[in-house]
DNA sequence: TCGGAAATGTTATGTTATAACAACCAAGGC
DNA sequence: GCCTTGGTTGTTATAACATAACATTTCCGA
């Protein structure tokens, strides 16, 4: 395996600093390397439908990643920055789909497709960390996800 | 290793049949099974500390339980009577504290002592409940969890 | 030019969860 | 009584998810 050692690490190298795009999310995503964006890539192609850290191996081998190790590195980057979201009931991430300056997303996870929708909501959250914070507790992050039946596949259960 | 089938699941029995179980009643805690019962009373010894459901084999090893199958297929009643909570962000199972009949709970996590505490609020999943309803969402359940610091540990933190 | 921080490649392992199937046991109908 | 039926368990095996550890490479600043 170590023969295609001849691909150099190098070749990701930490960025060409395109200058902020994420403002909520301090710093970081000006910074991202080639397997970050790969995988980014490739989770913004799944267009809301979340994907296990192993699928994305599988759909990027052939590319530069070829480990678990190596897209857990990039996720980490990438949720950091604030990019990725991971959807904890499904055990798999997703593109951020707003600007995420709602920087603690509220997803609703459908059960029948899959398929992880990011509300628009700024009150939630904020209810959320008043009431949390009405018992002394100080917030570092939050997932908020309800599982149910999206508008599209809600009228095929209710015939069924 | 089928050898050892000769020694009959029925010589581990299960377990002193403390008794006749309904096979299900209308609800929840009436039907629970000698090994549901271990597991709940493992958690709610715990006093709000998730446990993995492999530290819960652990902690029963001498009882009954002595596969994952079993204590998972416990943990899936328990959790489906509303008796425990499965906390998303720490991979881990806690007992239900607050009688719960009530509503979709929301946790407290803290990132220091690990504990999970579960908040009084009728608010936070109504909120939730209808945003997500805006959407053509139907819910059948939520995992609300913030994590961070608690009371506790906050001030040991600040001075760190 | 040296040295350190950060990213990577790679192997190995740890952790969490479920599939599959045989045996068991209560309950109800005959 | 004797089946059937359905739910629980025991047991093995494996799938799925995640990280530890360490050597190597690269970049960048002192």
């Amino acid at each position: 395996m170590s023969a295609k050692r001849t691909q150099k690490p190098g070749t990701s190298r930490p960025s060409q600093r395109s200058g902020p795009q994420h403002p909520r999310a301090a710093s970081s995503s000006a910074s991202l390397t080639d397997n970050d964006r790969s995988v980014l890539s490739a989770l913004q192609a799944q267009d809301g439908q979340p994907v296990s850290a192993y699928d994305l191996i599988d759909s990027l081998r052939g590319g530069t990643i070829r480990y678990p190790a190596t897209v857990y590195r990039a996720l980490d980057r990438l949720i950091a920055a604030g990019l990725v979201h991971r959807i904890e009931t499904s055990k798999a991430f997703v593109a951020c789909n707003d600007g995420c300056g709602a920087s603690q997303p509220l997803f609703a996870v459908c059960d029948e497709c899959g398929q992880a929708s990011e509300l628009k909501t700024r009150s939630v959250p904020k209810l959320v960390h008043e009431t949390v914070a009405a018992e002394g507790f100080e917030v570092t992050g939050m997932s908020l996800e309800v599982r149910g039946l999206c508008h599209q596949c809600r009228p095929a259960a209710d015939r069924a």
